[in-house]
DNA sequence: CGCCTGACTGACTGGCGAGTCAACCTAGCA
DNA sequence: TGCTAGGTTGACTCGCCAGTCAGTCAGGCG
C-alpha cells in the first residue's frame, strides 16, 4: 500500500514538474504575459486543466518556478556567507562564477527569474522583494565583514555596493540572454568572469588613470 | 492666419503633453500593464477617446514617453564620448552622476524608462534593443578609449564592462525607487556617486585584499 | 448668420484568455 | 464485477479593457 500510494504520489510530482518545465521553456520564450496557460498546457503535453489541478493559478505557476529554484540559490549564498574559509572578496568572486556557470546550466530558469521577476512590476510591489533582499543580504553582510577584516574598501557603502554588485551580475544575464555578451563556452565563460573580477574588485582604473583622479 | 495656426498646433502639443504627463505618473504608480487608458484619461483631466486622437495605442504612449526622454538622454552621452577634455574615467564619472541628479528630479521618467522598457519583455523582442545598444555603445566607446590612452584597465573586456557600468547604475536606480537606496538629499546622492566611483573605478579591495588576492 | 473643420466626448463592442466544471477515464479494492 | 477516488479532459463562461465611432461643441471663414 505506501509502496503504490508512494509511486502515485512520485507520478503527480512527476506531473507538476513536467508542467513547472514546460512553464519555464514558454516563459523563457514569449515572456510571462504572453505566454497562455494553454500555451503551458501544448507544451508539457497536458490538457488545459489539469494545469489547475496542480496549481491555483497562473501566477502560482510563475511563483512556483521562482521559489523552486531561487531558494537553492539562496541556500548556497547563506552557506557561502558562512563559510569561514574564504575572505570577503573569494566570497564575491565565488558568487559571480556561481550565476555565470548557471548561465551555462539553465539558461531558461534563470532567464525567467530575471526577466519576469527580478525585471517587472511583478518585482516593485509584490512580497518578491524580500526574497530578493534575502539574497541582498548576504552580500551586504558579506561587504560588511569584508571591510571589518580590512579586505574591501571602508569607504563603500555597503548597500549601495551590494547594489552594484548584484546590478553587474544581473544585466550580464540580460546580456547573455539577448546574446550580445557571448557566455557559452568555458572559455567564453572564464574570459567574463574575469572582466568582473577586474572591474568590481580591482577597479577599472590603472595606476596612470588614479593618478590623474587626485580627488 | 500664421498666428492663430500656431496657436492651435502649440495647444494641441499641450495636450499632448499634457497627456505625456499623465501616463509618466500613473505608468510610475501602478505599472504599464496595470493601467487602463481610462486612467491615464482621467488623470490628465481628458475624455477617453482624446489620447487616441493623439496616439495610436496605449503601447504608443509608451513608446513616446520612451523616445522623447531617451533621445536627450542620448544626445547628453553622445557629446560628452566626443568631449575632448575629460578623460574616459571622468566622463563615466559625469555619466554615473548625470543618471543619479536625474533620480532627483525627473524619478517618475527614470521609473516608467526602466521599470517598463529596460526590465521588461517589451525589452527582450522589441526595436527598444537598438535604442539602448546606442548607449551601450557609448559607453564601450569611452571605455575601449580609455584603454587606449592608458587610464582604463587593458585587461577588461569593453563590451563586459560597460554592461557591469550600466547594470549597476540601472540597479541603483531600481534600489531608489523601491527606496533601498536613500537618495533623496544632495548629500545622500553624494554618498552614493562616492560609492559608485570606489566601487567601478577604484574597485572594492583594499591594498591588504589584493595581496592576500595572489591570482 | 450658416457652414465647415477638427478637437473632443464617452457609451459601446469585440476579442482575448484566465479560470470553471461536469463528465470521463483508470486503477486499486472488496 | 461493481464501486470509489482522484487524476485527467477540454468546451464553456465571464470579466476586463483596448480600441471604435457616432455624435457634440467651438471657433474661424465666406
Amino acid at each position: 500500500m505506501g509502496e503504490a500510494e508512494k509511486k502515485t504520489v512520485d507520478l503527480a510530482q512527476d506531473r507538476r514538474k513536467q508542467i513547472l518545465r514546460a512553464a519555464v521553456e514558454v516563459f523563457a520564450e514569449r515572456g510571462f504575459h504572453r505566454t497562455r496557460v494553454s500555451d503551458i498546457a501544448r507544451r508539457a503535453g497536458v490538457a488545459y486543466g489539469l494545469i489547475y489541478h496542480y496549481f491555483d493559478s497562473k501566477d502560482h505557476v510563475l511563483n512556483s518556478v521562482f521559489e523552486e529554484n531561487w531558494g537553492v540559490f539562496l541556500k548556497v549564498l547563506g552557506d557561502l556567507r558562512d563559510s569561514e574559509e574564504l575572505t570577503a572578496p573569494a566570497k564575491l568572486e565565488r558568487i559571480s562564477a556561481l550565476l555565470i556557470d548557471a548561465l551555462q546550466v539553465a539558461p531558461s530558469i534563470i532567464q525567467v527569474i530575471i526577466q519576469e521577476i527580478s525585471r517587472s512590476d511583478r518585482f516593485v510591489h509584490a512580497e518578491k522583494v524580500s526574497a530578493f533582499t534575502g539574497a541582498f543580504d548576504v552580500v551586504h553582510d558579506i561587504i560588511v565583514a569584508g571591510q571589518a577584516a580590512g579586505d574591501l574598501s571602508p569607504r563603500l557603502d555597503p548597500r549601495v555596493a551590494a547594489y552594484i554588485f548584484f546590478g553587474a551580475l544581473e544585466t550580464i544575464c540580460t546580456g547573455a540572454m539577448l546574446g550580445t555578451i557571448q557566455c557559452k563556452t568555458p572559455e567564453e565563460a572564464t574570459r567574463v568572469k574575469a572582466t568582473v573580477k577586474e572591474a568590481l574588485l580591482q577597479g577599472m582604473l590603472t595606476d596612470k588613470g588614479s593618478e590623474k583622479d587626485a580627488t
